[in-house]
DNA sequence: TCTCAATATTGACATTGTCAACATCAATAT
DNA sequence: ATATTGATGTTGACAATGTCAATATTGAGA
């Protein structure tokens, strides 16, 4: 019932994003936070499984001004996504306390 | 090529227990430290792949004095072991640096 | 030698991680 | 009008990881 890694990862992208949380830019920020690089659809698989599972939530973004192409589909956390990734960190952070590398 | 979230756990709960570190006991740390219940089998088969990718290595003990029952199987980290985990490590710190939660 | 308690292993299946190939769509060049 | 193009999203398939019930091994003592 816990979060697998890149879905821990996936959803820290999209809090840091804020906004502007869609494919792409959440693949460069699993790159330059996480130093993990996948490609997009990896990307999207991971965040339409956490939305079957009601973790996080999408809309699609008209394409702004004169930019062509396809809607940007834009994530956010939803209330359970949120707990979900507080436990996260509260274990993680109790795992580390009193471990020294030698 | 990066750890899997239960791996990270089992390998930081093998450098707690030190020179104790079997099936049990493992189990018992990943409970106790991670609130993570799992049963042996689930223990084992994670020791096992990451021995085979090299990361910890085991021997049997001899059961101690008087116990009967069958041999101990103890777990330890590899210099690769270490190194894994230190990476999980500071992608860890790195990670969660300026996200508040709302 | 039979049982018992402690421990380990197997087999099977569910979930998560991963990507190449393909599909959509609006702007703009033809 | 329509063909091309660049930005984006989706599918299908398979590999790795997570999970446990059931089963096997082993040494001490009854």
């Amino acid at each position: 019932m816990s979060l697998g890694e890149l879905q821990q990862l996936a959803m820290l992208a999209v809090v840091r994003l804020g906004s502007g949380a869609y494919g792409a830019a959440i693949q460069d920020e699993l790159a330059n936070v996480a130093s993990r690089r996948v490609s997009v659809a990896t990307v999207y698989v991971t965040l339409v499984r956490l939305e079957e599972r009601g973790l996080v939530r999408s809309k699609e973004e008209r394409p702004p001004d004169g930019r062509g192409g396809r809607a940007r589909r834009v994530f956010e956390l939803t209330p359970s996504g949120w707990d979900a990734l507080g436990e996260a960190r509260a274990t993680a952070e109790r795992i580390w306390r009193g471990v020294v590398q030698p």
